[in-house]
RNA sequence: GGGUCGCUAGCUCAGCGGUAGAGCACUCGGCUUUUAACCGAUUGGUCCUGAGUUCGAAUCUCAGGCGACCCA
């Protein structure tokens, strides 16, 4: 006996599908006019009371998602994009209304199965129990699933399963299609409030001979007829610069970036960041406009700027708490970086107040921000704007102009994770070759994530770039904070999995 | 990389050494105001994979796979 691919439960799918062969219409139509979708009806309607009925004739389109017969009469629910419709299917109406096809009721309730695409026309009634409904005269299949649907009360509740099977998670859980219409509306919010400030979103490479402008390892890849190796961009930031370089006051990029590391609830190997980059400015006016933005954006997509993440409030009415690292740190620790001239006098430091202080941290601005990280980080839950960074983890950031040894450079902290980078931007070609040239030692020596020295980018420098502010922001996080989603995979569609099956053993 | 937890019917889950179960879904019958519809009947299994212990393993042990969370 030949074995099939298809359980019963497909099986008996198909079956119906041959019947609706057979009657001329098949199991996937052509093309069909909604002339309403479900905001709208409820929006028209909302004036009609319980058990009338209004003779507008309406042609809707959707998914079924549950069904409900009892005898000669059956309700369904339709889902559009944007709700739920329900559906008066009467026997009486529909061997009326189409008196050649005496089977129409049975037709509709035996071979639509809950997740097929139907359309439907007829007029309108709001039942007794006051749902808006389509009193179906006319339908016709759209797409026949063979696939159930997850179980209608539970839905989906496998994690993995709505990670690996999206779509699924889209049709079963409102909640997954409310984030990613948010998402929708940050991104689209965000594009907006650049371009209506004459910010041009000009596109820079993703493939490239060195990768640039982070601390990060890239994903590294292969041109074949130039035969060339290539990396994965895992910034936007050193083209940008050029096209400021080139005469473009205020750009930015919205888009995708790759980091060759781990995967967590906050990291995933590839995500989204808005680099803008606004000439003749420093980086206090990048603060004014990161504020300016996110307050805009949180307004457009939640109502309000005061929300909630994960049960905690959280307010991003501006203006923002800024403060600077040292101050931070002190707070928190008792200990003043200032105060201290060598790595040793700065680690016993730390160490005496019960700080770890790794190998790695070769100099006080690296303790100090070991520090941060250590005491202060978590802690930043309302929005921070943390300032005047140790020039030694700022390689692209101007010197400050009255802190010595520090930058020009904030990054912003919203419940606890770093949520924005920005810089006073190095413009001194010579400045910046010896500060590439300290990462590429520190490569030299083993660490993968450092910056290697671009020579283009140096020459660009040297052609002249005027005094610019430049910022990132990360979109994955602002999507989680705005759509009080606990994982950044709950805010990526797609996010990146192992494949469920191991590769065949050869 | 380490720790904890999870993987059983299409979905949600129970079972934790002695015949593989429930609810929903599916199929069949009934039902003209339901919205987790209801009532009755039926059907449905690679208990993640492999090895071991045992008279006997979904259950215990070991190894592996995939995932979640926490830590680094």
């Amino acid at each position: 006996m030949p074995e099939t691919r298809f359980n019963r439960l497909e099986q008996a799918r198909l079956e119906k599908a041959e019947v609706l062969r057979g009657l001329g219409q098949g199991p996937y139509g052509l093309r069909f006019d909604p002339s309403h979708r479900h905001a709208e009806l409820q929006r028209l309607h909302a004036d009609l009371a319980n058990g009338q009925e209004r003779d507008e004739q309406v042609a809707v389109a959707g998914r079924v998602m549950t069904r409900r017969v009892m005898g000669k009469l059956a309700f369904f629910t339709l889902l559009d994009e944007t709700g739920p419709i329900q559906l008066f299917i009467e026997k009486a109406t529909l061997a009326a209304a189409l008196p050649d096809q005496p089977e129409a009721f049975t037709q509709l309730t035996t071979l639509v199965d809950a997740g097929d695409w139907i359309g439907v026309s007829g007029s309108l009634r709001r039942t007794d129990r006051g749902e808006l409904s389509v009193k179906v005269s006319a339908w016709q299949m759209l797409t026949k699933a063979l696939q159930p649907l997850p179980d209608k009360w539970h839905g989906l509740a496998d994690v993995e399963k709505r990670y690996r099977q999206r779509y699924l998670d889209l049709v079963v859980s409102p909640g997954t299609r409310e984030t990613f219409r948010r998402r929708a509306l940050l991104v689209s919010g965000i594009r907006r409030w650049l371009d209506e400030r004459q910010f041009l979103e000009i596109e820079t490479p993703v493939l490239n001979a060195e990768a640039g402008g982070a601390d990060a390892r890239p994903f590294t890849t292969h041109h074949n007829t130039l035969d060339l190796p290539l990396v994965l961009r895992i910034a936007t930031e050193l083209h940008l610069k050029r096209l400021v370089v080139g005469g473009f006051e205020r750009v930015y990029e919205l888009g995708r970036i790759f980091r060759n590391e781990g995967v967590s609830t906050r990291h995933n190997p590839e995500f989204t960041t808005v680099e803008i980059y606004q000439a003749y400015a420093d980086y206090t006016d990048m603060m004014a406009l990161t504020e300016e933005l996110i307050a805009a954006v949180c307004q457009q997509v939640c109502g309000t700027t005061a929300i909630e993440y994960q049960g905690t409030a959280i307010d991003l009415t501006p203006p923002w708490r800024r403060a600077t690292m040292h101050e931070l740190v002190e707070q928190a620790t008792g200990l003043d970086f200032n105060g201290f001239s060598s790595r040793g006098q700065a680690a016993a430091a730390m160490a005496a107040a019960g700080l770890e202080v790794p190998e790695s941290a070769d100099c006080v601005g690296r303790l100090l921000n070991e520090a941060f990280e250590q005491r202060v980080e978590d802690t930043l839950v309302q929005p921070t704007f943390v300032t005047d960074y140790p020039v030694e983890i700022s390689p692209l950031a101007r010197a400050h102009r009255s802190k010595p040894g520090l930058v020009e450079r904030f990054e912003l902290f919203i419940v606890g994770r770093e949520t924005a980078n920005a810089f006073s931007e190095l413009i001194d070609p010579i400045d910046q070759r010896r500060r590439l040239e300290a990462q590429q030692e520190r490569r030299a020596a083993g660490d993968l994530e450092a910056h290697g020295v671009d020579e283009d980018f140096l020459h660009a420098l040297e052609v002249g770039m005027p005094p610019t502010g430049g910022l990132g922001i990360g979109i994955d996080r602002l999507a989680m904070l705005l759509t009080d989603s606990p994982s950044i995979r709950d805010v990526i569609a797609f996010p990146l999995l192992r494949p469920e099956a191991a590769p065949p053993v050869g």
